[in-house]
DNA sequence: TCATTGATGGTCT
DNA sequence: GACCATCAATGAG
């Protein structure tokens, strides 16, 4: 298993949103590597979207998402769950996307089913903010076998204050799903 | 089954 | 000091 080229993540952030569902994330501590598929993701496209943390500008939480594609976004969200993103386009362009759930495919125990546990399952913390995808220890792979599957394209949640950004459908799942945080 | 709420701390104003 | 890209527990219906 080999991670998805720089490429892949320097491309529009909806079609990499898209394009992860269905693939594997791979992450290897020590040991056996920890495996998931990606079941569902967020879109987050960049300062003029309201609901993305680079619309507050480049900070020091949000310098990841300034940097170059193919990277880390690590944060903590209400004081105890960390949510992970990839970054995508072009350095500057200040756009991710979220991974907010996987189906087990090895070594993962509890629940996979929302960003948060998602993290915990994965033992993926803040540690891990800007570590690159292009590395041996944490990627996004191709399957072995790929499944057949139909993609939802929902508003995403939790942006409620993002106004009119908050009903763009910008959430993407693979439809019927179990894994996925909320059908 | 659905709506509400508490936990808990980093980030930004 | 307010807000928050969440989750689990609670209680009403």
């Amino acid at each position: 298993m080999r991670p998805l080229p720089r490429s892949f993540y320097d491309r529009d952030t909806v079609v990499v949103a898209r394009e992860l569902l269905g693939k594997n994330l791979v992450f290897t501590p020590d040991g056996g590597p920890r495996i998931g598929r990606i079941v569902e993701t967020e879109a987050y496209l960049g300062p003029h979207d309201l609901a993305a943390h680079s619309s507050k500008g480049l900070t020091d939480r949000t310098r990841i998402m300034f940097g170059p594609p193919g990277h880390a976004y690590v944060y903590l969200i209400y004081g105890m769950h960390y949510c992970l993103n990839v970054v995508t386009e072009r350095e500057g362009h200040a756009s991710a996307v979220l991974l907010r759930a996987l189906e087990p495919v090895q070594n993962l125990s509890g629940r996979t089913c929302g960003p948060g546990l998602l993290c915990k399952a994965m033992g993926i913390d803040k540690r891990l903010n800007g570590h690159d995808l292009l590395s041996d220890d944490l990627f996004v792979a191709e399957p072995s076998s790929p499944e057949c599957f139909r993609i939802v394209a929902r508003p995403r949640i939790g942006v409620d204050y993002a106004g009119a950004w908050a009903k763009r459908r910008l959430r993407f799942y693979i439809r019927g799903n179990a894994f996925v945080s909320r059908p």
